[in-house]
DNA sequence: CCGCGATAGGTAGGATTCCGACATATAAGA
DNA sequence: TCTTATATGTCGGAATCCTACCTATCGCGG
């Protein structure tokens, strides 16, 4: 997959995979990675600042497991965070939909006509 | 539709625009207009780099139309770009399955089983 | 015990891409 | 004449993703 193609779609897909339950990171990032069958595969560049940006436009917390060992941030998603992910859904839908038909070979002539 | 949705896919969408005959980058504009129902209205100022780009690309070619009048420069796909196009054509293809698939709600382990 | 790979998180800079605002000019119509 | 639509373009900003790099822990093979 080109690398820009994810750009606006990668906040729904990592709400998609918080959705069954909380996570850390790099768990998210390996869930991903095994949904898209190897084709999606962030960077830690790209997960974590995008993680971030979740957290900060409320849509997950982030709290750091306490205890020794290494340190991990669960993330879990919101209310607020579940109802973005219905919309990104939405709007998963409309966007493919809509695309996908100016993308389409255009009709002919004939073809309107038929 | 989100802004910066269609990053990585607009020019997929101007050469399937320029696939039927060439035409000029206004009419371009429009005719992307049209076929996506008002969605995607680009700006001048995301129009005309594209249309460069693709140029640059060597996916378009495009030549001033010759005599008085309102300057128009008239594209047309080169045989790169009836490739690139049926290519992305395929990526589109890629990317929906992929993403989509992704994006779903995640089967439960009783959905596996069934 | 020590190094190494896997795990886990992070930052900084660069590249790309799209948008918004602005500029320019011609043609058509009120 | 003034306004609107047509037509093309530039420039700076914003957002997003990638590459490269950094730190640190844990378990395992040698």
């Amino acid at each position: 997959m080109r690398a820009e193609a994810l750009k606006g779609h990668l906040d729904a897909l990592l709400l998609a995979v918080l959705e069954p339950g909380p996570a850390h990171g790099f768990a998210v990032m390996g869930e991903l990675r095994r949904r898209t069958g190897g084709t999606v595969d962030l960077e830690s560049g790209t997960l974590y600042p995008a993680l971030r940006r979740l957290e900060e436009a409320g849509l997950i917390t982030g709290t750091w497991t306490t205890g020794p060992g290494r340190r991990r941030r669960e993330y879990q998603l919101t209310e607020r965070g579940r109802r973005a992910l219905s919309d990104e859904r939405g709007v998963w839908q409309d966007f493919v939909a809509t695309i996908g038909a100016a993308l389409a070979p255009a009709a002919t002539v004939r073809d309107a006509e038929a």
